[in-house]
DNA sequence: CGCGACTTTGAAGTAAATCAATGGGCGTGG
DNA sequence: CCACGCCCATTGATTTACTTCAAAGTCGCG
């Protein structure tokens, strides 16, 4: 069920892909790594060495990128698609521990203390990685302090957007997590109206806030009906982000409007 | 309530110290540093150059270190006490998020973001911290490699960690997440039997489990009714941890016993 | 059109929070 | 040395919000 096999590294291998995708070849990866926000910062000799220790991972659907209590070997930048990282629960639940987008990276923590991956990870949809060989990236990091630099901004921006999930999942009411998730994306504290859209199926927010898609599903309804959010598909539009974080501060929402 | 103000930094300002206590002296900075685990990798150089931007702070139990949504202006080192590491929640509750020990430390992810605080932070008890100016340490930073590789690695163990307290806290049974707990302090999976030290008050520790303290205290008294555990004070004894880690995948272990 | 994946809705059960009161340990002071 | 007060922990009774189980409904897609 779980193909987690990447392609071969010979790009001239008359690998039949889908129609409507255009596989990434071996070839360009040198030019993909320098577009990349994730690679801005690193120096041409170093992404050239870079290449050669990468490969591309065309992963369709479900298959595995990285399974717990493992040795995660290679550093995974996202190009397309979406990874669900989370880590399993008795009765085969999950907690999604983060949704990885493209531009976004998985397993530095991992990498750099070589420790086991403390998650499973696996493809959201059909997904392009850069999987970046563990021992070429180390070297690279111990070669260029602006390096190093980058990727403990990196770690600590993780850390700190995993604080945020925890704030969120403190909180003992499933509304107020809901509102402190969809707070969380206000651009500005100026705006008090924006659009945003569910980064993955509700199904995996909902995990993300520690939830059932039940109970995400019912406090999305409620705060539909009272007109704090308007719901359309993976679509959600708040008009007044204050009036929303005012239920924040309340005891008791249950029934106020009704 | 809470004086957050530090002793002046002339070190022979005649400020009163409980009896009991051993002020240190500001003249012993640089020794206390080069002392302190977490400086061993710093060359003497550095060492030198941050010891001139330390202050040392004594607080008093319940002053606090660090003001959520407030910038963080030092690195914070504790040499003694402990600091309680917290989200404040709705119903003045809290969700402990660390407890920093002598030897651990505080805000570098803060401190290389320039980010706003995300936790408040107070004494848990009579601490002494060693407080390293932010200016300071960024530019320690800046010049040696083997500086931010040390805080590189430290961040990513502080990810880690929090991973792992997610992990407890998305277990959705209270035994399940009190067991994981004790089970995650087991020194080797060799050591059937061992012995451990809840880091702070049951409160505080239930609070970082996302649990009430009288869930706690239940759970910990059904643990120990059931012969898994042994509770006294502050001290717990578990016989058989393998035996302990089978409640773990029980479905169901409500009356198990009786 | 019909199938599969995902979501919504309903009804019932249950575990943990909450409220309230008691109990124990420890330091301080009589 | 005992008495008092404080802080922390325990225990019990009640409530409530979330999960769970079950079924129907929506959406996109071959």
């Amino acid at each position: 069920m779980e193909r987690s096999q990447p392609y071969s590294s010979l790009s001239h291998t008359a690998r039949p892909a889908p129609v409507n995708k255009l596989p990434i070849a071996q070839a360009r990866i040198p030019e993909t790594l320098r577009r990349l926000a994730y690679f801005q910062a690193w120096p041409d000799e170093s992404l050239e060495r870079l290449a050669s220790g990468t490969r591309i991972l065309h992963l369709p659907k479900h298959s595995a990128v990285a399974r717990k209590n493992e040795r995660l070997e290679a550093l995974n930048v996202v190009v397309s698609g979406l990874i669900r990282v989370f880590i399993p629960l008795p009765n085969n639940m999950e907690r999604v521990v983060s949704l990885v987008g493209p531009g976004d990276s998985l397993g530095e923590a991992c990498l750099i203390l070589k420790q086991a991956c403390p998650y499973h990870a696996v493809a959201g949809r059909d997904s392009h990685l850069l999987a970046i060989d563990a021992r070429v990236f180390r070297r690279e990091l111990s070669l260029d302090i602006a390096l190093t630099r980058q990727t403990l901004e990196r770690v600590s921006q993780r850390f700190m957007e995993t604080l945020r999930d925890t704030e969120i999942c403190a909180q003992r009411s499933s509304v107020l997590r809901v509102a402190s998730y969809l707070l969380l994306h206000r651009p500005t504290s100026e705006d008090l109206g924006f659009t945003f859209r569910l980064p993955a199926r509700k199904q995996d927010v909902a995990a993300k806030l520690g939830l059932t898609q039940e109970t995400f599903s019912r406090v999305l309804g409620f705060l539909d009906k009272q007109g704090l959010i308007q719901v359309s598909a993976g679509l959600i539009r708040i008009e007044d982000a204050d009036k929303l974080a005012r239920i924040t501060s309340m005891k008791d929402c249950k029934e106020a409007g009704q």
